[in-house]
RNA sequence: GGAGAGGUGGCAGAGCGGUUGAAUGCGCUGGAUUCGAAAUCCAGUAUGGCCUCCGGGUCAUCGGGGGUUCGAAUCCCCCCCUCUCCGCCA
């Protein structure tokens, strides 16, 4: 969420952000009813004052008069309850409109609502404008010795690749009909060795934050509340990309909706904290389940393993005071984790600035990490792909976007009474998520015969093993 | 799933229809005392919105939402959550 005094203030800002981002949003709109809704409020305001004012003068007067009222006879007592009457029915009006008001507000609120919450944080100055990702900026790109993206994977390794999908079938890695079976479109099983490698790129990904980087492992659900998703940025705007558990039409309950990333349930974990700014910058980790419907996704990426309902994911998210500086720093340093990691598995990647029309509602920034996926890119005339990045990563830079929907904030100064809450500033980057990254491990480890090298750095997480098949 | 008890400030805990944004204790901050510290004493100590001549003013908030009332932390209804016992269960 933006800030509605900050866009009082600037709205030209706000209108050009959301114009960079392709968004289209009425601010003139939400600025009118902003104003009316003062208006009314402080009109309100006014004569709630003037009502608390009178009652607190009524309480007294009317138990001195209901005292003399039990000892007054004839027509002292009918003075009294009179003066008791009147005292009563002085509000009256006031509480009449007062109502009016309220129903004036209430009227409005949804609306204002509604579109503050699809106000687009404004990109920062340095993210190159563009309308989609295809005016994204490549940033740099890495390849372990060997690797020539000058050439053809066939020009590189002496043979024709194969794809995940082949690799997956010859040594029973993947079971894709059984997957559809058992849960519709986009399923897969991960069997055996396939699920071994899956658990080791999770544990690998996992450790090396816990050890190397001292991000604190946790495990929160990926079965949320609806204000989880709207405190975190996904809704309302993304919630056709969400499986909804309709637990309120079962008698009871509400409504519960499976998180698409573990970024949801990290940050919604202190929604409606003060924190403690000594324990800044708060850095954790997490591997969950994602749930994405992939709505309007058809017929896009329909085979394999690249676009699927349900993965695992390792997720990182630093949390800390609001401090652009610090926020910059916090995001190279978590895409430096990820390039690391990229490195030490031997995976050929790029780092690419994502453009002003690729960064949704919530980003300020954000930069994508893609790996080299040999079964991706056009198909030529014996029908060999040519290859092609694929996302495999994503980090971004919000500010305190995110923390003022999740109203979570830390006092300045630190510790008691003193000094002015502020909101935090967060980021968030993919650290692994599996089973896409398995595209890259499989199709540039695959050996001539078929078999498939295991990455060193996995292979204490297989027992020692070193190729699959 | 059944039965019961609860949700009040950073924490503990009173208040159960009127001048209560809320007693008291703890914690925290400042000051006094002290060579310094402990102890003691004094003062201060919620969050958010709106307005502001920047002195302040004003409204809202006692789990959330409605209602009753001239007036609600206090009474009524719905929802959420926590705890105890029983049942079921990885």
């Amino acid at each position: 969420m933006i800030d509605l005094k900050a866009l009082r203030d600037n709205p030209e800002r706000f209108a050009q952000g959301a114009q960079k981002k392709n968004y289209s949003v009425d601010i003139d709109a939400l600025l009118s009813l902003d104003e009316r809704k003062r208006a009314l409020q402080s009109e309100q305001e006014s004569m709630r004052a003037e009502q608390k004012k009178l009652s607190k003068e009524s309480g007294p007067k009317l138990g001195q008069l209901m005292g003399k009222l039990k000892n007054a006879e004839g027509e002292e007592r009918a003075a009294i309850e009179a003066e008791v009457q009147s005292i009563k029915s002085a509000p009256a009006q006031l509480k009449e409109k007062i109502a009016e008001l309220d129903e004036q507000i209430n009227a409005i609120e949804p609306e204002l609502r509604a579109i503050l919450l699809s106000i687009p944080l404004p990109p920062d100055d340095d993210v190159p404008v563009g309308k989609t990702s295809d005016d994204n900026v490549e940033i740099s790109r890495w390849a372990p010795e060997g690797w020539d993206y000058g050439k053809s994977f066939e020009q590189n390794k002496g043979f024709k690749a194969r794809s995940h999908m082949e690799l997956c079938e010859m040594h029973g890695l993947v079971d894709f009909p059984r997957g559809v079976k058992l849960a519709g479109s986009r399923s897969y099983i991960l069997c055996g060795d396939g699920m071994r490698l899956h658990n080791a790129i999770l544990r690998f990904a996992i450790d090396t934050m816990v050890n190397s980087h001292g991000f604190t492992p946790m495990s929160v659900p990926v079965l949320v509340r609806e204000e989880a998703m709207v405190g975190t940025g996904f809704f309302p705007g993304g919630k056709d990309q969400a499986y909804e558990v309709n637990e309120s039409t079962r008698g009871g309950g509400s409504d519960m909706y499976l998180t698409g990333t573990g970024e949801v349930g990290l940050m919604g974990l202190h929604q409606d904290e003060i924190l403690d700014e000594s324990e800044f910058p708060k850095k954790y980790v997490t591997v969950s389940t994602c749930f994405r419907r992939e709505a309007g996704a058809a017929g896009k990426d329909t085979a394999g393993l690249y676009r699927i309902h349900q993965f695992d994911k390792v997720e990182q998210v630093i949390i800390d005071v609001a401090d652009e500086t610090k926020s910059r720093a916090h995001h190279k340093t978590m895409i430096g984790i990820v390039e690391d990691l990229l490195k030490s598995l031997g995976l050929p990647h790029r780092l690419l600035q994502c453009c002003t029309g690729d960064l949704g509602v919530k980003n300020a920034d954000m930069v994508d990490i893609e790996c080299w996926m040999p079964s991706r890119g056009e198909v030529d005339a014996d029908g060999t792909p040519s290859g092609e990045f694929g996302e495999t990563h994503s980090a971004s830079r919000l500010y305190d976007f995110q923390c003022r929907r999740l109203n979570m904030r830390y006092r300045e100064g630190g510790e008691s009474g003193k000094g002015a809450t502020t909101f935090c500033h967060s980021l968030n980057n993919t650290v692994a998520a599996s089973p896409r990254i398995l595209i890259p491990i499989l199709e540039m480890y695959q050996n001539e015969d078929g078999s498939v090298t295991i990455p060193e750095a996995l292979r204490p997480y297989m027992n020692g093993d070193t190729q699959i098949g």
